[in-house]
RNA sequence: GGCCCCAUCGUCUAGUGGCCUAGGACGUAGCCCUCUCAAGGCUAAAACACGGGUUCGAAUCCCGUUGGGGCCA
């Protein structure tokens, strides 16, 4: 890799659909290799195909960028700003003959696939406009005969070395005389790319591998206009638990789908960087800096990697578990108001106290949805009594009643609310006194507490509810327990 | 159909000729911890697609086969 040539890399989405996980995960490699070297992330908005280009599709596409933290340096340019030069490209291929006009009609053009087919020989342009004299073809144009622009492939072999798959080459017999300008002017994809590449002196071009096959179409028009190509990094698919190209059929298509299912942000850009690529050591739960860190283009693997749902939840958990109470409450709180939970202004005035409660059902969650409804019960209101949890820990409603009864009474005498392991061992004594197990009156505390067959430790608990709280639903789990062993 | 890319546990990967009786992680199973569940710790099952070469030696290099994927048609 170069050290004189500054790196100038660049994500260019067509807003004809949301920012999907490949897209995203693209957008993150030239980001990720931008930050590291210290060099120009550039954003370019490829909206020439204008029937399924829409606004909506930027906005959804720069929210989604927005979300996973890529900020861009320069633009967003946009393609279809740019004919202008790309027809002047154009224009310069054929005044220097790496180009010319070609008057096939399309039938002339189908009658060839045809007969190519039928010869059993796949399909490349004849070429037979290039014999076409420069005055003859001049005089066509000129009377309004339509015509495309074609390159002139030359003979021989296009190859290049890329970063991800090595040497790689294209017979240049298999390409066929491509077209670059459409006969109603419009500039086609790969000369578009290629001058706005240039324009935009584009250092590394790090895109899909489905984008293999233009390379050599690209790496041709830059050699026509004189100058050296990029260097190519060509990063293979994502694909679907079933090994297909990840599509809508497999869930989200919108990474912003997963900021609605609960994930960070950081996370989700964890795990995206971890497809496809390794630090090269063991390390897997990378904050952002880490991975700016260690990002490099070679270590990218060669080989297209399967979506897994598991690990980005596994991962999410354990970013979730890392942050501090304090950063979970940043991004939990529109969560907790959102779910009608609670009012913003309350949370921002027990802000300490929420912050605690989010350091305690922080390891217990894996999304953020997780994260509320752990944290549900925590807030005043009726609880519901979960099935699951009468079905583990109420299932004999009289034993379940006496254990709440110790429970009643230890809660009532307590007054060293906060200290732990003082309250752990009041409640076992008493429990003793009682001659019933401490550990069931814990578990029957829980469900009366919270409703839930999963929560912090009780005390914590208790003591993020406080004594009140808890005492209503003390009262409340027996008189509940009362009228279903009646009824 | 043509061209191109790819091939290590179910999944993500480490591995660039000897350090590999193939390492880590998710998931799965079990154990420890324990008031529940997580987290944490420990353990287990689980892979070099196949066939030929090259080499003293191949997961690593070459060829072929098979399989998967992409682009074009």
């Amino acid at each position: 890799m170069s050290l004189v040539t500054p790196v100038r890399v660049r994500f260019a989405p067509s807003p004809t659909g949301f920012l999907h996980v490949g897209g995203a995960r693209t957008a993150l490699f030239n980001w990720l290799w931008a930050r590291h070297t210290g060099g120009t992330f550039v954003l370019r908005i490829e909206d020439t195909d204008a029937e399924r280009s829409t606004d909506e599709m930027i906005r959804e596409i720069l929210d989604g960028l927005e979300w996973l933290g890529i900020d861009w340096d320069e633009g967003p340019y946009f393609q279809s700003e740019r004919g202008e030069r790309h027809r002047e490209a154009a224009g310069r291929l054929v005044e220097e003959g790496n180009a010319y006009p070609c008057f096939c009609t399309v039938e002339e053009l189908a009658a060839e696939r045809e007969a190519a087919i039928a010869r059993k020989e796949s399909y490349v342009y004849s070429g037979r406009c290039r014999g076409i004299a420069p005055f003859e073809a001049a005089e066509r144009r000129a009377s309004g005969d339509p015509c495309t622009i074609r390159f002139a492939v030359p003979a021989g072999e296009t190859a290049w070395d890329d970063v991800v798959h090595g040497p790689t080459s294209f017979e240049n017999r298999t390409i066929g005389d491509f077209i670059v300008v459409r006969s109603d002017g419009a500039p086609i994809y790969n000369l578009a790319v290629t001058v706005d590449d240039l324009d935009m002196r584009i250092s590394h071009v790090v895109r899909g591998d489905d984008h293999i096959s233009n390379t050599p179409k690209q790496i041709l028009i830059y050699h026509a206009l004189g100058v050296e190509p990029p260097v190519f990094a060509h990063v293979p698919l994502i694909l679907g638990p079933d090994k297909s190209k990840l599509s809508k059929r497999h869930g989200a298509v919108a990474v912003t789908a997963y900021r609605e299912q609960g994930y960070l942000a950081d996370a989700f850009v964890n795990f995206l960087a971890l497809l496809g690529w390794s630090p090269g050591d063991d390390r897997e739960v990378m904050t952002r800096g880490e991975l700016v860190e260690a990002f490099t283009l070679d270590r990218i693997t060669g080989k297209s990697a399967v979506f897994d749902v598991e690990k980005l939840e596994w991962l999410n958990g354990q970013h979730l578990t890392q942050l501090s109470g304090a950063d979970v409450a940043e991004v939990a709180r529109p969560w907790f108001v959102r779910a009608g939970i609670v009012g913003l202004e309350e949370l921002e005035e027990r802000a300490d106290w929420f912050e605690d409660l989010m350091g305690l059902v922080k390891t217990r969650s894996r999304t953020l949805h997780d994260l509320v409804e752990q944290g549900r019960p925590f807030f005043p209101g009726p609880v519901e009594y979960h099935p699951d949890a009468i079905e583990k820990f109420w299932k004999d409603p009289a034993a379940a009643d006496q254990a709440l009864a110790v429970a009643e009474e230890y809660a009532a005498a307590e007054d060293h609310w906060g200290a732990l392991e003082a309250m752990e061992t009041r409640l076992r004594s008493v429990a003793e006194g009682r001659g019933v197990p401490a550990g069931k009156v814990m578990q029957s505390m829980r469900v009366a507490l919270t409703g839930q067959r999963v929560s912090p430790g009780i005390f914590e608990t208790m003591v993020a509810m406080g004594p009140d709280v808890v005492g209503e639903r003390l009262s409340a789990a027996r008189t509940w327990l009362a009228r279903r062993s009646a009824g």
